[in-house]
RNA sequence: GGGAGUUUAGCUCAGUUGGUUUAGAGCAUCUGCCUUACAAGCAGAGGGUCACAGGUUCGACUCCUGUAACUCCCA
């Protein structure tokens, strides 16, 4: 069979994927093995695939495919999230296009339109993840708003009420006037934005004189309930207990002193709006304050406002801006630069407001979930974001987990037209605590219209998915939990890493898993985060489609560090693809040896063998060294150095056979044995050739994904040595041919000046094919009209037909020659430093008089050949 | 304003408790090669006062202090 000419990765990515489905090698169920779990991070339902997900997907196919390969019971479980706001908002634009409001529908028309929506687009990024490669168990596909998650998520929640950590607060909330939602903290995006400080005069009662206030928001004058000033001010003691007019509406407010105003910033008198900002609320509420709301849900303003009732808050401030100065209130503006918050979904400017919102108290809950990360009960890495996760547990506040949304899980609160409600899982329960509880009958409840913010439901992810909640003790959940490896990027590691370790302990008494692995967070080329909106994104299918999977995964893979951000970056794509034809192309030089086999045995090729056999154990065991660190990055650069340069540069061409010459048996054998545990090593992070090949060298009735890895002994480090000093001797001797610019077919003969006689004999065979010498030889003295070369302690004499310019030579040995010198220098003046020789440890002395000894030496044997030269 | 982190070759990064032949990779660059698996390749080379300034030490990329720039989180 002929092989094509380079990696066909369309057909073989598809055939592959298809036979490890067939043969079940995903699907997983407890046994007598150790498990190794992962949950995968539930993508938003009708997400699709971005570079983050492969990201993070191939990490985690990485260490899943390595667990099965090391006989665990790998199990990696997929999903999807219902992600609320997200797709709420998608279903909402889709029916404006279709022209029907949301407004116009009812709670459950709207639903099963969002159902509609799921059922067609749900899921797309589970399919494109196969087209990554990912092995994951697709048996145990959940959604979080399956039946029974959707039913643990509600009694989760009338629990937590139950125990008394949920209640019903009027707090100030960031509010999303597009969405008409709340959002929590972490949903808001702060965003430099120029602004203009408005100087404002309010007239002082009684008096006619002004203060003057700075605001950034002045069509928020009509909520103002008082004025505060620094109480050391000098400026303003005078005003202490004095009344303000505000303006336009001619309010009296007081005029307040408190520390928290900053005497420098703008005019030092602080305009108090406690219904519209987060500060004045809490200054609000130290001083008793009036609350004056003058907004509606959607942003425009309220009949509170008494002016420009109706209009949109934007709008009223530039129109406010020019009746305040044409009014003479307005004494001048200033350009400003602060942060202002975004809402995440929508990217409307957020109103801080003050609203009813269930919340759950943190302190309790999350105490636990502090002491297991910062004990390394669970570990991260990097290390570093213990300390994030610490600074955000020690200063944590309630979780506002109610959302004005509808599609999502519907808070089991029932409301009586009197006010008073009860907390119940239908409305049949509800009605009869009700009734019981205040003693009425026909009583008529309400359900809250609101839904639970969607990480109140993916905080459960790591056991429901096992039914852990809603079917406690089944075999699933007591083999597979905790899971093992949490992969997740470090934006999400308090809305949902954080939150899963508090429910893990708190509803299964242990922890959810072992470590977590942050994964950086992916940048374009210039360093800007990959979004939507900046268009920065490219295309992952048709980059698979282009380049293949494994070249993709090896893209993402070889520029990701351990916890830092990785700068994406297409050419990694085409090395990854170069590195499919490198691995390719190696095969079908193998297989040209196929046909070609001898029972002859000779043993010039026992030395390659041996050092490659050695040098597969010595990688074989750094890479398993790297994985248990997460050095997934340095990993495949070792796995590819070992492949490409030791494998193909190296090994095959000591061992390659002249042309049309037969190979030994021995060493063909030998040769695919390599290939083959450099397939396996390979595997987890290029699925599809490593198995491809695998099927190529050989008829196999099993599979690489599956082949279980044989632990390596421990190499040789003299075999390894010499295996460096042969590629030493090789390079230098190329590099005298190159400077001197000989043909490669032009022979040499070589004479090799050694104290190591009996090494060198065995590595003549190879050397003479490498540097193409056609005799080789030991002389124990200079070499007449020969270019020298000192490489180690050896000195090598280059003979050729060639006319002899010792110049190029010359230079390069003088240059080397003063390097030598005043390396030696400075190690005699370490040497000759008594403190140095008192204090360091022996070992460091005996290196360093090592270091001197072979300094002098090989000085030695440049100062001998210049003189030759001259000679 | 508070906290965390980063700064090593043109780019992306390694560099383990201070000492490993006066700092290592990959990519890019340069030189020479269509050599018989691979030009998506082969052979070789060049390139860094380790952000800056001090300090501790026999010895600092590594530890300490300060400065600067950038990044992230929180107000």
């Amino acid at each position: 069979m002929t092989l094509s000419k380079n990696f066909e990765h369309q057909i073989n990515e598809h055939k592959w994927y298809s036979h490890w489905l067939d043969k079940q090698y995903f699907k997983s169920t407890p046994d007598e093995r150790t498990p190794y779990t992962i949950v995968m991070p539930p993508p938003n339902v009708t997400g699709v695939l971005h570079m983050g997900h492969c990201l993070n997907n191939t990490i985690q196919d990485i260490l899943i495919r390595q667990a099965r390969m090391k006989g665990f019971n790998a199990c990696w479980v997929p999903g999807t999230d219902h992600a609320s706001i997200a797709t709420e908002a998608k279903v909402v634009a889709m029916l404006r296009e279709r022209g029907i409001a949301k407004s116009s529908l009812s709670r459950d028309e709207f639903l099963s339109y969002a159902w509609e929506w799921k059922e067609k687009y749900g899921g797309i990024i589970l399919q494109q993840l196969k087209k990554l490669g990912c092995s994951l168990d697709w048996d145990r596909t959940t959604f979080t708003m399956d039946k029974d998650y959707y039913d643990s998520v509600i009694n989760i929640f009338m629990d937590l009420y139950k125990k008394g950590v949920i209640y019903r607060g009027k707090r100030m909330i960031n509010w999303d006037v597009k969405a008409l939602t709340a959002l929590s903290d972490e949903e808001v995006i702060r965003k430099e934005t120029r602004q203009k400080l408005y100087h404002l005069n309010y007239a002082i009662e009684g008096t006619n004189d002004n203060i003057t206030i700075a605001t950034v928001r002045p069509e928020t004058i009509m909520g103002d309930t008082a004025i505060c000033v620094h109480p050391d001010d000098e400026r303003y003691k005078h005003l202490h207990g004095k009344f303000a007019i505000v303006p336009l509406i001619n309010r009296r407010i007081p005029i307040i002193a408190d520390d928290y105003v900053a005497m420098d910033f703008g005019t030092g008198a602080l305009k108090v709006t406690p219904a519209h900002d987060v500060n004045d609320y809490a200054l609000g509420q130290k001083h008793q304050l009036e609350i004056v709301d003058i907004f509606n849900d959607n942003g425009t303003l309220s009949e509170d406002a008494q002016i420009y009732i109706g209009l949109e808050r934007f709008e009223v401030r530039k129109k406010i801006a020019i009746e305040l100065e044409e009014k003479g209130f307005l004494i001048k503006t200033e350009e400003y630069t602060s942060e202002v918050g975004y809402s995440e979904r929508t990217d409307v400017v957020v109103e801080p407001r003050l609203s009813m919102q269930w919340w759950l108290s943190m302190k309790d809950i999350s105490s636990p979930a502090l002491k297991a990360v910062m004990e390394e009960e669970i570990k991260f890495y990097p290390p570093k974001f213990k300390n994030v996760y610490r600074h955000w547990m020690e200063n944590i506040k309630d979780w506002c987990v109610s959302r004005q949304l509808w599609w999502g899980h519907r808070i089991p609160a029932w409301y009586h037209e009197s006010g008073k409600f009860v907390v119940a899982k239908n409305e049949k329960d509800a009605i009869a605590v009700f009734e019981t509880e205040h003693n009425i009958s026909n009583a008529v409840l309400k359900q809250d219209e609101d839904c639970l913010d969607t990480w109140f439901s993916s905080w459960l992810w790591p056991f429901e998915v096992f039914k852990g909640y809603s079917n406690p003790n089944n075999a699933d959940i007591n083999y597979y939990y905790p899971t093992n490896t949490l992969v997740t990027a470090p934006e999400i590691i308090f809305f949902w890493v954080a939150r899963m370790i508090m429910a893990g302990h708190e509803y299964m008494d242990v922890k959810p898993f072992q470590e977590v692995y942050f994964t950086g967070i992916v940048r374009d080329k210039q360093g800007r985060k990959m979004s939507k909106s900046l268009g920065n994104s490219p295309d992952l299918l048709e980059l698979i489609d282009q380049y293949g999977a494994d070249a993709a995964r090896f893209g993402i893979m070889i520029a990701s560090p351990a916890g830092n951000d990785i700068l994406f970056d297409e050419t990694a794509l085409e090395q990854g693809r170069n590195f499919n034809n490198k691995i390719w192309n190696a095969l079908k030089l193998i297989k040209m040896w196929e046909v070609r086999q001898t029972h002859e045995h000779t043993n010039e090729n026992d030395f390659a063998i041996n050092w490659f056999e050695n040098r597969l154990s010595e990688v074989s065991i750094e890479v398993e060294q790297m994985m248990k660190q997460f050095k997934l990055s340095e990993a495949l650069k070792t796995i590819y150095t070992l492949i490409w340069d030791d494998f193909c540069s190296w090994y095959l061409e000591w061992v390659k056979p002249g042309f049309e010459q037969p190979i030994q048996a021995n060493v063909y054998n030998k040769t695919t044995e390599f290939f083959t545990d450099l397939m396996q090593l390979l595997h987890p992070f290029m699925p599809f050739i490593s198995e491809e090949i695998y099927h190529q060298l050989d008829k196999r009735n099993d599979d690489l994904c599956v082949r279980l890895l044989i632990e390596k002994d421990s190499p040789n480090q003299t075999q390894l040595d010499q295996g460096v000093l042969l590629k030493q001797v090789i390079s230098g001797i190329r590099d005298v041919r190159n400077k001197q610019q000989m043909k490669p077919k032009d022979s040499i003969k070589l004479f090799i000046q050694t104290e190591e006689k009996p090494v060198f004999e065995s590595l003549m065979p190879i050397l003479s094919k490498q540097v193409n010498a056609n005799e080789i030889s030991f002389a124990n003295d200079t070499v007449a009209n020969s270019f020298t070369s000192v490489i180690g302690k050896d000195k090598f004499y280059i003979l050729t037909e060639q006319p002899i310019d010792l110049s190029t030579q010359k230079s390069a040995l003088e240059k080397e020659l003063s390097h030598l010198k005043s390396f030696l220098i400075s190690v005699e003046k370490k040497l000759s430093n008594e403190k140095f020789t008192q204090n360091a440890k022996q070992e460091i002395l005996d290196l360093e008089y090592k270091k001197k000894a072979d300094a002098e030496m090989k000085i030695n044997i440049i100062e001998l050949s210049l003189k030759d030269m001259i000679g």
